[in-house]
DNA sequence: GGAGTCGATGCAAGCGTTTACATCGCGTGT
DNA sequence: ACACGCGATGTAAACGCTTGCATCGACTCC
């Protein structure tokens, strides 16, 4: 057993009789040294369980081969399910990816940009398009790449690689007017702090314009995406005179719980009431009616995202953004109004 | 703008006309500087877009005020709830959390165990009982506490915060029995390199022996979890004949997918078939019928885990391990055999 | 008024690693 | 047999930070 801290380059370097450079290239850059060598530095780091401290090695380096990721909140799956993929496709370049989370709050996520970046992240992934200037004034004065998720504006930041929530969100408002729905409301995630949210209103309003119906007009709710957020909304928006023959949701969640909402009011889906979501997530297949919803394909997202961070780093690529495209899925839960 | 690289504790010091020293105190130890130091040090670091660098940091004081976990999948709904409430404890406490995921894989889940232990964790949180030794042996070594979640063994390892799956388990097969099924199987997880999932079958063969009922009949499929799994396992399993009255299933979302095979198949559940998960996610509620399933207290298991290890790193505690209680909901898809 | 005290600040060492440069020793070509 | 070249290895500086110790003033106390 060892005394109380971990073995260093130099202990390795005492065990196996050489020196702490050879140890070093025997490590990073085996095909610098003697195989004898080679396998007597091994057999020691085994021997001593060394692990390289990655304090040292960031240090002079300055490269630590790990990207970071600031989510709002680890606890939903469609976050999930683009990191996952995001990360994938990050090991297989042999970087590790580090994530952190900020609850929605822009300040905790400078905080938490801030901590990754001084953990020497070669790059960051970020959710959304809006945040404190301050934010992207730390980063570009860094230097530190940055690829900005789960939303697109043409108009936007450059480094985007995302989709379009207020073109996806009148795509899908445009079908439900075209249903001939002309009494519609909208079950909103909170927008404040959350910009896709703010897009996916923005979208559906500008579809209503469109078609003559006034979009500031549009009654709208907006509650956390939770289930309960879902039933309380829908509640509200079907106590409404006259009462709305369409509820368009601003995420699935939200959309399978004001479908629980209306069947407990003892209204038939779509019957009654139409209902449509938004991310096309699993539990928008197994709800009854299944839900309408937009898809969209998150785990090439986050490939893609990776992708580009990657070659930003690696100044093999300016980082244009990329627009990923979303579809609607028809089921059930959408039909003509009564 | 800066020249290419960070600003350093140096050039903070420079540009406030004091010693690195002194910036270094104003930083970490406000109340050792005068006040007007302090501000003039602080508007420095404001000018510069100063952070202070991990590396140099980690390297001297040997105390990162990181913890890391490491988990299966972050696409998993039941590791994103636990997780999110583990590091929103550590924030608390001022503790960044680093996530890195394994796929299942013991081979990358060492690999990521070096990785973060070689970026300064203080400590880590690592899913499950069973593991290579060589990873317990590298984590003893180097007197890195870590706390495995999500499970727990009377007789395991002293550091788990978790539930019992195996007791959880039985007791839900308890309650199938208890309803007088006798022709019973059960849709697992993959039990290779999962030992909860291992524990979860071992758990419903208990229940099945102390009725009289061989458990090593006990019919079983293994599928991963997802709802396509539960619903080709579903469908295998109600091809046998004599069909069984009830299928157990090693996680809700198997059992989702099981209840939308069943219904495909014409089967009402429970009317014709029980069905029974484990975990309560959300969509337990949402399916129809009901989902009764085992409840695990998911965020309260993350929170106690996340204080257990905080105790642990600053030695007020030996890790003696904490056992979460589970209780089982009881819901629609649970009846008599018909 | 001088000695002593104490708080603020500066100096410099050292943390573990990488790497440019120096060194060493061997084999090769004449 | 000698000089030369080249590959393997060692030496030491540098990376950014913290911190024990030294220093320096400004007070206080007698």
């Amino acid at each position: 057993m060892q005394t109380k801290s971990a073995p260093t380059l130099h202990d390795v370097a005492r065990h196996a009789g050489v020196s702490t450079a050879t140890v070093s290239r025997a490590l990073n850059t085996p095909e610098r040294v003697t195989d004898a060598t080679r396998e007597l530095v091994l057999r020691s780091v085994d021997e001593l369980g060394y692990t390289p401290h990655f304090g040292g090695r960031a240090l002079v380096s300055n490269r630590s081969n790990t990207i970071g990721a600031v989510i709002p909140t680890m606890d939903n799956a469609i976050f999930a399910r683009g990191l996952q993929a995001f990360q994938e496709t990050l090991a297989d370049a042999g970087v590790t990816l580090l994530v952190a989370s900020s609850g929605y709050d822009p300040v905790r996520e400078l905080e938490q940009i801030r901590a990754l970046v001084s953990r020497g992240s070669d790059g960051l992934m970020l959710i959304g398009v809006e945040r404190p200037p301050e934010a992207y004034a730390f980063l570009d004065r860094r230097r530190i790449p940055y690829v900005l998720t789960w939303n697109y504006r043409p108009d936007g930041p450059a480094c985007c690689v995302g989709f379009d929530n207020r073109l996806a969100a009148r795509a899908i408002a445009r079908e439900v007017i075209a249903r001939g729905h002309r009494r519609i409301a909208m079950i909103a995630g909170i927008t404040a702090g959350n910009d896709r949210a703010g897009d996916r209103v923005a979208g559906v309003r500008a579809a209503l314009d469109e078609a003559g119906l006034p979009g500031r007009d549009l009654p709208i709710v907006e509650e956390v995406y939770s289930l309960g957020g879902g039933h309380r909304a829908c509640a509200r928006l079907l106590a409404l005179s006259p009462r709305p023959t369409a509820l368009i949701c601003g995420n699935d969640v939200l959309a399978v719980g004001a479908i629980g909402e209306a069947k407990a009011l003892g209204l038939r889906v779509p019957d009654d009431v139409s209902i449509t979501g938004f991310d096309d997530i699993e539990l928008a297949v197994v709800t009854e009616p299944g839900l309408t919803t937009v898809h969209v394909p998150h785990r090439r997202m986050g490939q893609a995202a990776a992708r580009a961070l990657l070659a930003m780093r690696d100044g093999t690529d300016g980082g244009e953004g990329i627009a990923i495209e979303t579809h609607i899925v028809m089921r059930e839960s959408l039909a003509a109004p009564p």
